[in-house]
DNA sequence: TGTGGTAGCCGAACCGGTTAAGTAACGCTG
DNA sequence: CAGCGTTACTTAACCGGTTCGGCTACCACA
């Protein structure tokens, strides 16, 4: 079956292909009886545009771009992203806009990426995740000038668009629950250093422990189950040991309780246990997970709609941080006596 | 900073436009000189192909599509997708291909999606996951000519190219296992049964119960943490229950270990629970699951790697299918006397 | 030495859109 | 009714590649 393209739409039409042009792109130049007999044909041939025409004269690809630098490992165990791109895509497919997602090992990679798909004029924009300590990718995109929002703090984003949610408030949270419950003893279990959201949690945990006058004990990972594993392990040998676990994410928290479990102890009787990111996996542990939650793919689909405010070149008022929210389940009580 | 297109290359190299494309693309039409040249040229403007461009004119997009029909929630749960998307991904990237990933919530949007891409002729191929029992987008594909290669196996692939795993081995080895335990009373947590997967190992389970002379019990869910805790709730309600149960996915089974954990009862000393898609959450129970597992990354790039060789029209032999592996951790032993 | 074949390159058409520039018709104004 | 601005369209260039037909120079061969 021969393509149908706006040459054909024309001839039928009994018009230009200029004009087919102005009509389907709903631009001034064409009469509005025109407009109409033009939308008809092409309705009826059930013409759909050519992208890589349109990209090439068009200079806009209506691609987003998304890079994911983790090990395929570390991407099939966090719930997090395939959650977050679904919130991404729910938003793009509405414009019929295309998502490019690429999974690479290193942030090198990732680098070499946006350099190329600046080149090639892949996507008419990015969007970060990730979010580093005086993060590499930030002088990189303006010096390409590709339009990116960040998912992060502003106060790592360096003036580039970015959405976040409020670690250092939700942090004070999680640290308040457990001191009010009385723990006195209480550890954290923190992502890598180098992520910006793992510093800013570091400060507010650092902060809020030194308000309510906690000991503390902090174990940087790489975020994955196992170093959550060992981490809480070498936690518990320790004497006297923490009431209390604050995970950075929640698998890190799942693996912990498995290990609390195998020790013989029971959450939340001798130790209680606060998870990160809650995903649906805090709600199918036992006890299940008290955990900050927040809605990835919502979060998703925020980024989304300001990266397109952005090409639009809408004003968009920077979105208050959401805070995440405290769903207290049955993994936090009273610490021993 | 202007775009460095092949028509300055050529002038550069002195030499026209249409000898710097055969020089390129690595074919004859000029002298191994003239090439050599041309790409030292190339490589010091540092040029980079323009992908709608090549696109337009060669009518290749070197781009594959993938579509997702699950809810978010599913994606968010299942650890399957991310990993699968990785192994394809790490295919595509070096023979710098794309990928383009739509999520949808259903069939038809699905349907929908492969209609849109081939009349975009947005993909060369598609790779097309959680196959159905006489599944409509064989012949959609089909009719559209858009190449694919199917994950699932060939009795529902009706002819098209496929790649899968012995589900019908692997359902023996999980039911022998649990038989030569001494289980006699061996209930199911299935998927959908629209899922051919899921149609395949109902079949098999029911084989190899009979053969084994086992008391059965299959209930259907939607893959769900939340069905597969119902289901479990119902089965041990059950009198005389289940001493054995094996689930379809392994996040349904680790959200029975928590039912069962929840009622008191201990694993596996009460109840035996076997889990599929062996992933790092059957690791981090307690106790840790035993598992159908099978290398999902490799399985996304072996998946890849048919369809490219099916676009190069290399001939591939039929790759025999993987058999998942049964491995056995601390969630299976003898029943209760 | 004339003929045929071929390697090596050029020029131009082409893919399917967008868009600037040009033109004809029309209405309005003084 | 000349002059002018608009509207509605056409024409043609353009985006950056690929590809095909044709030209030239060179070589082999009879």
């Amino acid at each position: 079956m021969p393509r149908v393209t706006i040459k054909e739409i024309a001839r039928r039409a009994g018009v230009s292909k200029g004009a087919v042009s102005y009509a389907l792109n709903n631009q001034p130049g064409v009469s509005a009886a025109t407009r109409a007999r033009v939308l008809r044909v092409a309705e009826e041939m059930e013409w759909v545009p050519n992208r890589a025409a349109r990209q090439l004269s068009a200079a806009r690809s209506e691609t987003f771009g998304l890079v994911l630098a983790r090990s395929a490992q570390t991407l099939t165990e966090e719930p997090f992203y395939m959650g977050f791109v679904g919130g991404v895509e729910s938003v793009l497919a509405e414009r019929s806009y295309a998502l490019a997602l690429q999974v690479v090992t290193n942030l090198d990679d990732e680098l070499a990426t946006y350099r190329k798909w600046a080149a090639e004029r892949r996507v008419d924009g990015v969007i970060v995740v990730d979010l580093r300590v005086a993060d590499p990718r930030i002088p990189l995109l303006r010096k390409l000038g590709l339009p990116a929002v960040l998912v992060g703090d502003p106060e790592l984003a360096d003036g580039l668009p970015c959405v976040w949610t409020d670690g250092t408030a939700a942090m004070h949270t999680a640290v308040g629950h457990v001191a009010s419950l009385g723990h006195r003893r209480v550890a954290r279990v923190a992502g890598p250093p180098e992520y910006g959201d793992v510093w800013i949690r570091d400060r507010a945990f650092a902060a809020a422990s030194s308000r309510y006058g906690l000991q503390t004990n902090v174990i940087h990972t790489d975020y994955s189950a196992d170093q959550g594993a060992a981490a809480t392990r070498d936690l518990l040998a320790a004497d006297p040991r923490p009431t209390a676990i604050i995970y950075d994410n929640d698998l890190m928290a799942v693996a912990g309780l498995a290990v609390v479990q195998g020790l013989g102890a029971v959450v939340p009787r001798d130790v209680t246990l606060v998870a990160w990111d809650d995903s649906t996996l805090c709600r199918i542990t036992h006890p299940r997970l008290t955990a900050m939650s927040h809605n990835i793919v919502a979060f998703g689909a925020e980024v989304t709609h300001r990266l397109l405010a952005l090409l639009d070149r809408t004003p968009t008022p920077a979105h208050p941080p959401t805070t995440p929210l405290l769903i207290i389940r049955d993994s936090s009580a009273q610490p021993p006596p």
